[in-house]
DNA sequence: GCATTCATTCATTCATTAGAA
DNA sequence: TCTAATGAATGAATGAATGCT
């Protein structure tokens, strides 16, 4: 173990002093959180508003990719993983406890998006500022609480399995033409042999899918910022 | 279970046998050094599909068969073993000591999934860069040397046996529908004495199983598992 | 000690809902 | 009706427990 791990340090890794927390991320407050002041000041986010606010709505492009805004929302999702494990959270877990400091739960698929930082930019600067809140709040308790909530059902739609062959053609289509009529998409799911509602939630999810691929951050395989403690796990 | 044998070949996948036994040769590093190439990691795994967005080829196959690709996993699958065998590791050993090149521990399945490429081509590569990364390390350092943590307990379910009677059922049912309903899940589970939610894994076991043996490395066989009454229990 | 099966956690795809236009 | 935010269901990656040889 000696060959890089860095050793059983005091401390595996220790937290950035007051690094986290941030305002509640630019836009949106939609969501007003419990104690406001628990947060610290994050100087780095400083000017970020401000750089939001100037294109006061960009119907597209979030701040300049690799800006610092963009630098910290990665460190800190990267950072959030490691802690989050150490604390013996699943991502399940954590999108439960969320209710605790936010107000309502957050199911796996969002906790993982954010991990992996598939999300908007806005959506992002959002759930990081609840998550910090929370990982704060769970550091401190130091143990993993358990909270089991209600149940909710409801009849959802049985999902529709798209055959591969399928996917092709509607890639293909995808490509000639992101946003297709009414009148395609109904020519399309017949020649699929799929419903109409089917085809026309592929292309949005299609579309949401490909403006995020080209706003994303990339997703670097290997954390390499600070060596993971092999405790973990 | 006859999976292997099967009363084929003797092997499935050809091994040199001399190295294994005969330590006589082995001592002599005949090894070849890890081609560079080998090392050389694949480019961020997560661009993977994109790449293939572009081409005719299905989305999603792993790139052809019996590709240099392929070929150059196998070689380098079947050269791992040996050389962590002359190592002295054993597959639980290396999971263990892959912490320290890549963060976290795997376990002996992980690594004997690897040997014998029960992997998609995807994981595969990902796993042996790792592997690559740790195999020159070790060979530099030459000997085992061992680390021990671990903690974490969580609550598992008892893992339950299935009858061999209630596999043959399942069997049947999955060569009929390798994706029933909930309801028909349910239907099954009862008349088989099971708990529902250990028979909807089953079937997500099943097809994971069925979709590696098609897409895997190793085509060479298929077991018969249809096949009735096999000499077992 | 290695291989396979049941089980869990993480990632991606189809689906839904609220809000904007 | 579209987009954006989210989630349930499903697939992929992994593991613990068990089975073999």
């Amino acid at each position: 173990m000696s060959i890089l791990s860095g050793g059983l340090g005091p401390c595996l890794y220790k937290f950035p002093e007051h690094s986290l927390g941030g305002s509640s991320c630019a836009l949106g407050h939609s969501f007003p959180p419990l104690p406001q002041a628990v947060l610290s000041e994050e100087p780095a986010l400083g000017d970020f508003k401000q750089e939001l606010r100037r294109k006061s709505r960009p119907p597209e492009d979030p701040p300049d990719m690799d800006s610092p805004q963009i630098r910290e929302l990665e460190k800190f999702a990267n950072d959030f993983k490691l802690r989050r494990i150490k604390l013996g959270y699943t991502q399940t877990n954590v999108g439960e406890a969320l209710a605790a400091v936010h107000g309502s739960e957050f199911s796996q698929t969002t906790i993982c998006r954010f991990e992996n930082l598939q999300l908007s930019f806005k959506n992002a600067c959002k759930l990081k500022s609840i998550l910090a809140k929370w990982l704060e709040e769970a550091e401190q308790a130091g143990a993993l609480f358990n909270e089991r909530i209600g149940i909710n059902e409801r009849k959802r739609k049985r999902r529709t399995t798209i055959s591969l062959g399928a996917k092709e053609a509607l890639e293909r289509n995808f490509m000639e033409k992101s946003k297709p009529s009414s009148q395609e998409i109904v020519r399309m799911a017949e020649g699929l042999h799929l419903e109409k509602e089917v085809v026309r939630v592929w292309f949005c999810n299609r579309r949401q899918r490909e403006k995020r691929v080209k706003t994303s951050l990339h997703h670097s395989s290997f954390h390499s910022l600070a060596k993971e403690s092999p405790t973990c796990r």
